[in-house]
DNA sequence: CATGAATGAGCATTCATTCAT
DNA sequence: AATGAATGAATGCTCATTCAT
């Protein structure tokens, strides 16, 4: 006999906390924190302004709240890498491919970042359960890192944190700056095949780095 | 015989112009677009609001300007940079110290590039000169990168737009998100010493791939 | 044999009402009508909003209910004054001690009854428990003035209402207006000297007109 | 020739800040501070909101504004009683019935200071021009009851500042109070017989105690 | 009886922009 | 050219009250 199916219950207070975040986060990526409206999440989320400040209480911790959402979404993915199962060049090559396309597909995430930046990390320095969010896939790195070494394939003393850096940066700048570089460049930079090519500079500049053994002069 | 009327010497359009364009400088590099008050730009600038609205047009003309005039800058200093002059290896080098360095020194211009990044470069796109600021260069970079695959120092066909964004991605993302990174990686990122590092690090980057003639596998 | 339900011992309504009132009361004194807020009276009583409206039906109607208990607690307290069984002298004094007492033993009584003014009595109206509530204090009053008359003590002829409303007049005002006639004064009305020294102000007025039968001039 | 008569200016800052701040005491005076709203106060001023707070930088200030406005025209209106010039009783009737009629004329001024108690006086406070404002008052009264004593019509050693706080009291309260005296009285204390004989009431009350020299026991 | 989610009208305040002078 | 008074549409937020559970 079938379980009947649960009544949808019209009192559902998480349910409606996930719409609103979700309204946020479009709203926010669409607008940066002050440009953003609190009506148009209203609106968007098809629930009252009221509601809104009755779960989170104000815009800034709606903010938060959405900026903590994402990190504990990335670091999720992050998990998913298993970067210890591959070999040093293929742990490293998906890194990068994972992290590049991670921005490429959730062009969200950086405008909250950068609007975050704007505002000097305010709200991300209250949240605990951010902080050293990334310290698990820099240990994997890490240990990618020193294994390449040992095999002979990559240069040794290779800062994992400022390496990982280097490969967000990479990508994250790319995506995050198009605009104002198609412009000064006078170059469509985000059509399929520059970003294709963009991606395989990147590979190729990091892993060309990391393979380089001879001493700098 | 009448008194010519005395042309009061304070009344200097131009030069109002300018304090209100650096005043608008500081504003919208302290609070993104949004973020920005005509008011206090009226007060920091010490003249009217008035005034402001008919010098410039609007708060996006008033951007505008800014942002034009941020872009001049940079290319003057870059013509200043001589970069054909130099030896391929010490050309790059230069051009890496001289890139970190002007944004180090200059944190507004990344918080206002940000800011016309998050409105689709709207802005720029209307401002005629600015387009191809970056060709001269570029076309440096390129001549510099040739040679240097002539003279067998730097690997071939290196493509001279991808890695000046590299070089302008690897320390303006550093210092763009240090806020949000000195939480997720728990890591005081604005000291000296970790600025220092990360320079250190750029450049053995970029040289290291430049300089690593073996194909890729 | 089913076991009957345990009747829980904490559902017990009319403690809550009473809660519910105590907590009214404070928030009502703290802040007037307007400035009170249902949700910090639901704070302040551990209850729930939803419990407020279930047993008073509005914010108005919680508003009379705190002042209904209020001149109710007065009036308990003139019942014991027994002005009767005192000297006609005795008894006008300690009338005038009970009566400035109570209101500098209960600041609350004199912003509950300021903001019900300020509303021109309309819950007071509506509470037909209150009306000719001090009657009986009055009566007293005007039997004692009638006996100090009869001795030759007091003046003639005096009207125990104008009497009365007088002696609470000259100790309410002092204690309802005593923040801004410290600043028109520049002088600290409410330390213990000072409240002292109005209470004999008080008597001295009221026993000095009392006691002077000497025809007006 | 005639002046011509003063083009009637659009533009009369001055002016509409008086209009604002009549506007203002109208609707202070009808529902308290808290129960004031800004919206009434452009709609009855005919000025938008935003001209309130061009001027006026707060509801707060505006508020602050109309206190100090209704002392000073006070403080004016007392400084024509000239009470040095009368002998004293007819001083002490003059002041008694000047006070009486001033605030049962302005039944404004008590509404106002009733809701200025309610907030502790914070607004005067920052009022340095009101502060001591009474004292000229309070140096007349002074003046008239040494004079009474030593012409041996009043008794000596009377406190002026706590007689002037009685003889504001016993009008002030009287009127603040009515809404709510009148229901537990049972009586209409606002007609216009019941004021009068309140009037007299005072002067009998103020005068019988000034004029009786016997010694209390 | 009791909870707290949910609403919507409303509130003080802001702000880019216009305009009379 | 220059000022600052003036506007009005918004903006983040509040709050008495209702209602599903």
């Amino acid at each position: 006999m079938p379980k009947p199916a649960a009544r949808p219950v019209t009192r559902d207070p998480e349910k409606k906390s996930k719409i609103i975040l979700k309204a946020a986060r479009k709203e926010f990526a669409s607008a940066g924190f002050d440009g953003a409206r609190v009506d148009r999440i209203a609106a968007k989320s098809k629930h009252s302004k009221g509601l809104i400040y009755h779960h989170f209480q104000s815009k800034d911790e709606l903010f938060r709240s959405v900026l903590v959402q994402m990190y504990q979404e990335l670091s999720e993915e992050n998990k998913e890498l298993f970067l210890e199962e591959f070999e040093p060049q293929a742990g490293v090559i998906r890194l990068i491919e994972h992290t590049f396309d991670y921005f490429a597909n959730n062009p969200d995430f950086i405008i909250l970042i950068n609007a975050e930046n704007l505002m000097k990390a305010q709200h991300l320095r209250k949240s605990e359960d951010v902080r050293k969010s990334f310290e698990p896939l820099r240990a994997s790195l890490d240990a990618l890192l020193k294994k390449g070494a040992q095999q002979g394939i990559f240069r040794p003393n290779v800062d994992s944190t400022e390496l990982y850096i280097s490969i967000v940066a990479l990508g994250y700048f790319y995506l995050s700056n198009m605009h104002t570089l198609s412009v000064v460049f006078d170059k469509a930079l985000g059509d399929e095949k520059a970003i294709a090519a963009r991606k395989q500079h990147i590979k190729e500049l990091v892993l060309g780095f990391l393979r380089n053994k001879e001493p700098d002069t």
